[in-house]
DNA sequence: TTATTTGGGTGAACGCTGTTAACTATCGCA
DNA sequence: TGCGATAGTTAACAGCGTTCACCCAAATAA
């Protein structure tokens, strides 16, 4: 690991700018308005220019999916690392935390939690390798789950029937965290999945027929998801 | 209502195969693959003339997206009507038929489930009118959610915490329903968000890197939730 | 029956897009 | 100083949504 010469520095300065204008219009316009021709514009280059950097557009916009995966990734760390030593206090943070920032960048969280379009198949399908940046952010929640199991056990269908239902099924989760109580897996899925489904909707605006102020319900159903784990110290409240 | 002339039958039978032959493109080659030439171009017929029937390419994929509600929607309705009157059947039946037709259909279901394009934006906040076709869809998991409440009332958080956290912010849902027990409401709203998660998920191939097979997961996930409601008829099982 | 209006379809064109090819200038190194 | 790799250029191709002017056949009116 020696110090990057002049010619790499110069080099990642470019596609940072690169991803950076691709994030702007995607920002502004949506995914369709990425274009390798109003990219360059921006920067004063011609279209071209970017093949020396991205073999495709489809390859830069994976590659710009994979920094939003590591950038809200590392939001969530900061989160968990800034709320105390309470699992349970970390996973209230981290929620909420998740869904701000998915509020807050509707288009990014489109482009990494929405629809994969079949040019970044390849992208998504990568997810199974654990370096993968989506498999590093959905590894995110995983360990204070554990830790949380570890300090005081929360109610969970019996080991049993979930040996039986999910069996052999979690070996992509195993092969990224070891041996993982098959109860925290279950648990994980499960929460990880309530989650995304109660943010996806408010972010793609899936609700709007049946209710204002997403926010509300969002944090009804975290003090749910609270109560469920046991009474945990902060419930309720924190959402005004 | 008066017998549609040799014109209007001539003219809705083109528009039909019009919009056959974009979702034709969506299956195979996704929303981006919606092309009004590629279109023309299977018709026999050149670009221009489509604009005879859509004014624009995304009122044609707005067209198209209302059209796949409906059929989803009369699909989960045809499901209901065959579940026997136990309104928890009818749920679980419902809810499996959900999961099947977009398993069956993904590129249909990222359409009118995932991240709304910009373009798109009119179709997808039109949903606050009740005769819209995504909330005539929402709807359909309502009724007998209430049949269900009104039979054997499942345990709810208090009425009084619901009214203070949901309150006012019910009044879409309302609009559509009349008066809905506000316990019916937060059952529905948290039920709806979680079989959204769970399949848009699974659609999705968000969760490939810690679990294969989601198809159990969602069963378990089920029966969980149905043991939830206070034990109901169909418990677990129904998923090989 | 004849004249006319209407509606559906064509062809050409504009400006945009991703991508490739050939070419050029510059930077870093021996 | 000279050479090779690197980063950029221009030109071109094919495809896209969309608009315009035009045309023809079918339905309607006289």
């Amino acid at each position: 690991m020696t110090a990057p010469t002049r010619r790499e520095r110069l080099r990642t300065a470019t596609a940072t700018e690169i991803k950076d204008g691709a994030r702007r219009l995607l920002v502004t316009g949506g995914v369709d308005a990425i274009s390798l021709r109003a990219i360059a514009r921006d920067m004063g280059m011609t279209a071209p220019a970017i093949y020396r950097y991205f073999p495709s557009l489809e390859a830069l916009v994976a590659a710009l999916a994979g920094d939003l995966y590591d950038e809200l990734r590392l939001r969530l760390e900061a989160t968990r690392d800034d709320a105390g030593a309470e699992p349970v206090d970390q996973l209230l943070a981290m929620c909420r935390a998740f869904r701000a920032w998915s509020v807050a960048h509707p288009a990014e969280f489109g482009l990494i939690f929405g629809a994969p379009s079949p040019g970044l198949d390849g992208f998504v399908d990568d997810c199974v390798d654990p370096d993968h940046p989506g498999a590093r952010f959905g590894a995110v929640f995983v360990q204070p789950i554990i830790d949380l199991w570890h300090r005081s056990p929360f109610p969970t269908p019996p080991a049993e029937l979930l040996r039986q239902q999910l069996g052999g099924r979690l070996e992509p989760l195993r092969l990224s965290h070891g041996e993982v109580p098959i109860e925290v897996a279950y648990a994980f899925l499960s929460g990880w999945t309530r989650l995304y489904g109660l943010v996806a909707m408010e972010v793609f605006r899936q609700l709007t027929w049946a209710v204002t102020e997403a926010e509300a319900l969002f944090e009804l159903e975290l003090a749910m998801f609270t109560a469920q784990l046991g009474g945990g110290a902060d419930q309720a409240g924190g959402g005004q």
